[in-house]
DNA sequence: GACAAACATCGACGAATGTCGATGTAGCAG
DNA sequence: CTGCTACATCGACATTCGTCGATGTTTGTC
């Protein structure tokens, strides 16, 4: 069975905010997503991983990010567990991705 | 001219995080515009008032909240200088409306 | 085995945020 | 002018958040 983790699912979510009004279980759960996206330096995080179209290892998001290596793993933990990016470790090096499906996803919340 | 407050541009922000990485200054502009979604009880007094399709009394949204007064008006005021919500004061009551153009750009900037 | 490198976690700190009671302000009704 | 109503602002509080140095963990190298 699939484990169960703390992250959301990548594509469902919630129903357009202009559709009817949030129940509180689905607003509570966009509200955690738009966290993630709610400080700057997350959002340049996300903006590079997903402008590459590709990997990109988490030793070129400190130097581009300006901040300390645990701030940003920090940062790096909380896109993860909004879905929005994956991460793979392969040696000593981290690779992420970005997640299209979930910025998809709340596009549409935001329709 | 145009009187400059702090609102933010209702049309107008950044280009898609998926096109280039995000710049600081619009990192933080777009950052501030989904702090102002990062709360369950904003989203869900936005999504009330854009899923209306109409104006909102501000009474109407201290019952349906369930937050006290204060706190409404404290939220209500978030989401005017994020320029989601425009506010109309006719006489005792003030009557809030969605911005639809808001949201679009900043579906835009998730693209 | 010992050592180094990349990343995560911990602990602590100041800053920002959500909340509400108390109070201020603007607009009606008498 | 007096009161009442709707909303904004203020002050205070607990909680959360962003940050970084110190430390832990995993992996590769020798």
């Amino acid at each position: 069975m699939a484990r169960r983790t703390l992250t959301v699912d990548p594509v469902a979510c919630c129903s357009p905010v202009r559709a009817e009004t949030l129940d509180e279980a689905a607003a509570e759960t966009l509200a955690r997503s738009f966290a993630a996206l709610s400080d700057p330096i997350r959002l340049r995080l996300l903006s590079h991983i997903a402008s590459a179209g590709d990997e990109v290892c988490a030793c070129d998001l400190v130097t581009m990010s300006g901040r300390s290596q645990p701030t940003v793993s920090h940062h790096m933990k909380l896109l993860f567990d909004a879905g929005l990016v994956t991460r793979d470790k392969r040696g000593l090096w981290v690779w992420y991705r970005a997640v299209p499906e979930r910025l998809d996803a709340l596009r549409t919340a935001l329709a």
